[in-house]
DNA sequence: TTGTAAGCGTTATCAA
DNA sequence: TTGATAACGCTTACAA
């Protein structure tokens, strides 16, 4: 900066001054001063700058899995924001670990993001901690919660799972199965649960404990589900499958079996998604608002760092039962 | 970081050393500086230290997109290497445009990341020059490219067009089609159709111009595709699909169709995932080591930040015709 | 093994 | 509209 100054024949301080807020400088200065970094091939340092304005252009996110397709449309929801106004995304995975969670928080405290958006609900004590001394926005994200660290953006899984159970019951299926990937540490997935069997019951249609099944992730694992559960109840009418691409593989299970999709047996799944469209039949499904949870998240917290007041704690942004072929 | 020192009874410096070489200092000093760290809550401030070193453990990576689900191995691969050794990941999506790519990597120069990993060949020429003159790590990959920047890893998009063709013209198909995504922009597709239409012409089998199609993304256009290409010449055996779910998509149409696969026509795809394993039936495809390439640039990345010096300039992590039913 | 002093390259603040 | 000066919170280098 000092080499961009003396080229342009002004200080340090105005050619900073040229770089953030151009209109207090005098035109033909900041055309000087322009020609001058240009000519020098000068790139500002940014570390030192955040050092000194105690500011930062940083925002972080923490989510479970990179590899879950699930996440891209939020990443591209907050990336599109962040980009609008020259902040930059730091992108990590927590692999399910609380643990691990809370060293990410720690580091991307010690780095000064300016906010972090968790795809989590449940924290340790000490990420908790760590939050609310350092007084950075936190969003979280995945499940609406009554008591959020600081904001919640999200949609209720429960109402989702109670949706469903509404949409289920309504076209008269009876024995109905349910399927979703481990809800243990995933009070997402738990909740979703939770809320469609609790509706169901209340609709008077009790689910057999047998029919509720947990299966690890992919579509295979969709396939293995839905043929335990035919086998185990053969009159079995209707599933829901919550997470993942489960559906999509209990369809290609329903395929090579001949059962007839939705005479036989309903499916719907949830997330949707290319694939869940694209299916044949079409499958029935819950779309997420998640590019909007994105955009949201992100525009909450720049909003917060360009000093504007946000009066909300949480944020609903719903979701949508898309009835489709399956169901 | 003084309030420590006060805390512990000692200078900032032991407690700077107390986090990051603590095998300097005496057990029971460590033990004291541990404890008031630990009473205190504090959390170092990272931006003052990357200042101070005039070191960073920011690592940046730009994608054209990140909707798109196939960069998630590689990020996977980025993230799980980077996390080991306390390093923290950034990402952007340039949206496909250079220019926005460029403004991105100064961006991430101004920010002192210590390496960038561009998934793209193609850069405008002040792109380049910041790269050169910031004599950070930049690794290239997408396309293997016998002139990087820096570095290059991936591999040989036109040896997988070419390996496709060996594949299709060993099995007996001479009446090919090809669709991918539009090759305008991305030297990756452009290559490999290159690779598929030039090993086809030496191997004697010209393709039709009007079977050479570019379409849009997503199952739906993949669908079209295929149905524009049986209807060009109802006689074509085989068609490749290089990008995207377009193949998954024809398989659709073609059982809509009620056109044999691989009976009737066959159908290749590019780009392994889940999806294209469980589709009936399964599709033969290249798989791309995703996942390692993303290793290998952290790698790389580290190393280099570490003072190592790493000899390479292009890393060729090649690829896999993986043979299934639909050829 | 520990401490002292001098920066790192910006920006905030105040003065001119 | 511009400039001088003093931080920002660490780490490097060297001394004790």
């Amino acid at each position: 900066m000092k080499d961009v100054a003396r080229l342009a024949g002004v200080s340090a301080m105005t050619v900073s001054r040229a770089m953030r807020a151009p209109d207090t400088v005098a035109p033909a200065t900041l055309e000087r001063v322009r020609r001058a970094i240009a000519q020098s091939g000068y790139v500002p340092n940014r570390v030192a700058g955040s050092l000194s304005s105690n500011r930062t252009t940083l925002v972080a996110l923490i989510v479970p899995s990179l590899r879950n397709a699930l996440y891209a449309e939020m990443i591209q929801g907050m990336s599109d924001v962040l980009m609008k106004h020259d902040f930059q995304l730091m992108i990590s995975d927590s692999g399910y670990s609380l643990q691990q969670e809370e060293k990410l928080i720690a580091a991307y405290v010690a780095q000064r993001v300016c906010g972090i958006v968790l795809h989590n609900t449940r924290h340790t004590p000490q990420a908790v901690r760590i939050l609310k001394n350092s007084a950075l926005t936190c969003i979280e994200t995945g499940n609406l919660v009554a008591n959020p660290i600081d904001i919640s953006v999200s949609f209720s899984n429960y109402a989702v799972g109670a949706a469903m159970a509404e949409h289920l019951a309504g076209l008269g299926y009876r024995r109905i199965g349910f399927a979703s990937l481990p809800v243990r540490g995933n009070e997402r997935l738990r909740e979703r649960r939770k809320g469609f069997l609790t509706r169901l019951a209340k609709l008077g249609i009790a689910v057999r404990p047998e029919l509720v099944l947990e299966v690890g992730p992919g579509l295979e694992s969709g396939s293995r589900a839905l043929a335990r559960i035919v086998e185990t109840d053969p009159k079995v009418d209707a599933v829901f499958f919550a997470g993942d691409v489960l559906a999509a593989g209990a369809v290609f299970e329903c395929q090579r079996r001949g059962l007839d999709v939705p005479g036989r047996i309903a499916v719907a799944a949830s997330d949707d998604n290319d694939l869940m469209q694209h299916m044949i039949p079409p499958l029935t499904t819950v779309r997420f608002p998640r590019y909007e949870i994105g955009v949201r998240s992100a525009e909450l917290i720049v909003a917060r760092a360009m000093g504007q007041e946000v009066g909300v704690r949480t944020v609903d942004l719903g979701f949508e039962v898309i009835r489709r072929g399956s169901t």
